[in-house]
RNA sequence: GCCCCCUUCGUCUAAUGGUUAGGACGCCAGGUUUUCAACCUGGAAACAGGGGUUCAAUUCCCCUAGGGGGUACCA
């Protein structure tokens, strides 16, 4: 018998909700949907200069296109400063903390002396046993926690193993500012505690913050959540993820063209294993997860392996999927209003009969989209380079020849359409190689593209036909 | 500076006190082919370095180097 699994995901809204964030989400949510518990959403807006309202918006959208939910409303950490007001005085009143009338210069100071005489940086304790009647008038104090200064605290961590903290590298921290807010350590603590969290799954920039945390739950006489420290994921160049490379929300991902089932594959591969298993549907990873299996060094975001998880996932989606997938994009990309005009209401329809073709070969639904420019175009079509070089004077003087014979199919199938092409070819002695280019120069502006007869098919006889009297030189139609 | 964590092919990773150190992405070659993809076959590619422990270390221990995180009245 064990109790429900609890879990937390716990953004701090001052941006949206960058890859790291993402995985931590993803196995939080995992962890809890394999143990049979919940999974829990607080937004910790407790630095009220930094949180907006946007950042919130785009980490509950992040999250919900990546496919993850959570259970219950998200707490917002700062409604409940009234509560965690209430446990420092309750620290203060049982001697586990108290007032600190140190200003922020005087902090400065201290820090930059610290510093100078190679000692450890952190608040000296001059407050810690100084008498109350000491301080300045007029002066609100900032609370602080009276950390132990002997022995050593020590975190058992699910994917860090056991680490140590000697108690002295340990300052004591703030646990309410002078102007009676509370900090994030005192919040957590609080609110881990009162929210029932048996499992705090969090990056490992958070593994100190454990140790502090842990002696203010000692002081509460409150039980530890069980934690599980996850490494960071680094840019493609190893480095720390910044703006400048790799550190994008969510919605950067999806505007890349990425399906939300690549990306949480994608991520859940990231600093976590199965044997040999790569491609694993979301029941799967759910079965499989668990926290010993999740590694200790720090992985890099490698955009290659992405793209060809999402080309698996575009091939193995179906088709009407992928047209609701590219509705919902479309307008959010940057020409996406001239694109959705462009369209129209039979383009999706020509869309979804050229897909089969169309995913075999994209990476992303922006190449999607991209390679599908063809069924749009309209007369005449603006030819690429590679397209132009097939439509030299053989090629053309080849698809002038094909075309009375084309003219003559009677029904405008794949099948009648190649048995046609191919018996010209055989005709008059050429390689198909050498018709098919040509034409497919002809009809898509390219001389890449989905299968040819495919092309002709869903481009319709009259618009086909058009397309390559514009190459011939018969140009209208 | 101090504290903590990490180190297997280029990248994500598996495995093991004795293995030809496995898989995936990427790369190269070949096949297939109406193009491009996809797909199939093959190939190059790794245990950071140095000490120990041991009959035997990639695996256990120590040191060094390199990388990362933390060190706020931010979260």
């Amino acid at each position: 018998m064990s109790e429900t699994v609890i879990t937390r995901f716990a953004p701090s809204p001052t941006g949206y909700l960058h890859i790291g964030g993402a995985r931590t989400a993803l196995f939080n949510w995992l962890y809890a949907k394999a143990k049979g518990g919940k999974m829990l959403l607080r937004i910790e807006d407790t630095d009220q200069a930094r949180s907006t309202e946007g950042a919130i918006l785009a980490i509950l959208d992040g999250l919900r296109w990546l496919g993850i939910d959570w259970d219950g409303e998200p707490v917002y950490q700062l409604s409940r400063a009234e509560r965690h007001r209430e446990i420092a005085e309750q620290l203060l009143a049982a001697g586990h903390a108290y007032r600190c009338y140190a200003t922020p210069e005087e902090l400065q100071a201290m820090r930059e002396r610290a510093r100078a005489e190679g000692r450890a940086p952190g608040y000296d304790g001059t407050w810690r046993d100084r008498d109350h009647s000491d301080a300045p008038a007029g002066m609100t104090p900032a609370i602080r926690f009276k950390a132990p200064r002997e022995g050593e605290t020590v975190i058992e961590d699910r994917v860090q193993g056991r680490v140590v903290f000697a108690n002295k590298d340990l300052d004591d921290l703030i646990l309410l500012r002078s102007d009676g807010s509370p900090t994030y350590m005192l919040s957590v603590v609080v609110d881990d505690h009162d929210m029932g969290i048996t499992h705090v799954i969090r990056g490992d920039d958070h593994l100190t913050n454990a140790a502090r945390q842990t002696q203010i739950f000692k002081a509460l006489g409150w039980e530890t959540p069980i934690y599980a420290h996850v490494p960071l994921i680094h840019g493609p160049d190893g480095a720390k993820l910044s703006k400048r490379h790799g550190a994008l929300g969510a919605e950067a991902y999806r505007a890349m063209g990425y399906l939300p089932a690549a990306l949480r594959n994608y991520l859940v591969r990231l600093g976590w294993s199965h044997g040999d298993a790569e491609i694993m549907s979301t029941e799967e990873m759910i079965s499989w997860f668990d926290l010993d299996a999740i590694g200790r060094s720090a992985a890099r975001f490698d955009f290659a392996k992405l793209e060809n998880l999402n080309g698996h996932y575009l091939r193995a989606t179906p088709d009407a999927e992928l047209i609701e997938h590219l509705k919902a994009l479309i307008p959010d990309l940057p020409e996406g209003g001239s694109l959705a005009a462009q369209i129209g209401a039979d383009g999706w329809q020509k869309l979804e009969r050229a897909m089969p073709g169309l995913k075999e070969r994209a990476k992303t639904l922006i190449e999607l989209l991209d390679s599908a420019a063809f069924l749009f175009a309209t007369r005449p079509l603006t030819l690429d380079d590679g397209a132009l070089k097939q439509l030299d004077a053989q090629g053309r003087e080849t698809l002038a020849a094909l075309l009375p014979a084309l003219q003559g199919v009677e029904s405008w199938t794949p099948q009648a359409l190649e048995a046609c092409v191919r018996g010209f070819a055989e005709a008059t002695g050429r390689k198909l190689g050498k018709v098919a280019q040509p034409l497919r120069a002809a009809l898509t502006g390219r001389a890449t593209s989905p299968g040819i007869f495919d092309v002709l098919e869903v481009l319709g006889r009259d618009e086909a036909l058009g397309r390559i009297g514009d190459q011939v030189g018969l140009g209208h139609a």
